[in-house]
DNA sequence: ATTACATATGAATATATGCTCATATGAAGA
DNA sequence: TCTTCATATGAGCATATATTCATATGTAAT
């Protein structure tokens, strides 16, 4: 094939398909999402279950909310998270069956 | 929820997943794969056509070929590579459709 | 206003990652 | 065997990333 005859990806798209994945690349960021699709969890409620800091807990919801893949509502003092991006959610779970069945 | 009714994903499986979409996370990597999941390609043509050194493709694929996403074959010197994993491709044309269509 | 609680944030640090450069390996031909 | 070509690999470096620690912000109750 010509290096002319390939399909390119744009570099926005790249850059964009590049940040979903480092999004889910990481362990922790993993389980608070997996977490976050079988509920709405407030943030030291998250920090129990994952057994880690109410500030790394925050660091990375910081982050997946940058990137709109979860979203939170108010009650009180408290902030409950859940996920909003079901197809960032698909991905996560194919690859969870994916890798269960080897 | 409870602490204990969490349906809890083991340390493997967290692994595992992470190893995958960390594979899929960088934008180098990225251009590999949609490049080999449109034809198999020797080394010096991925390269060339990507525009990367002859050592970056390399380390790349050494570390792809680990995770058993590409596999190779000889012919003469040259070796050709393509992709040994449809539900990993499956996933990045995914994020791919996801991000063209915003 | 003061305090307590829930969460966020900034700085610092430690580790991971991707590249380059130089060199090694390995196959094929002279 | 010597050379050439295709690819692989190790060391070193620069950048990115995830955590911790200390502190800030914001809400509600007293």
């Amino acid at each position: 094939m010509n290096k002319n005859d390939h399909s390119f990806l744009s570099s926005e798209i790249v850059e964009n398909v590049s940040l979903i994945f480092k999004a889910l690349a990481d362990p922790t960021r993993i389980k608070i999402l997996y977490l976050l699709s079988q509920e709405e969890c407030n943030v030291n409620h998250i920090a129990e279950v994952l057994e880690m800091s109410q500030s790394a807990v925050s660091h990375q919801l910081s982050m997946l909310r940058n990137l709109r893949l979860v979203k939170y509502r108010r009650e009180g003092k408290t902030l409950f998270y859940s996920c909003d991006d079901e197809h960032v959610i698909s991905l996560l779970k194919q690859a969870i069956d994916h890798s269960e069945h080897h």
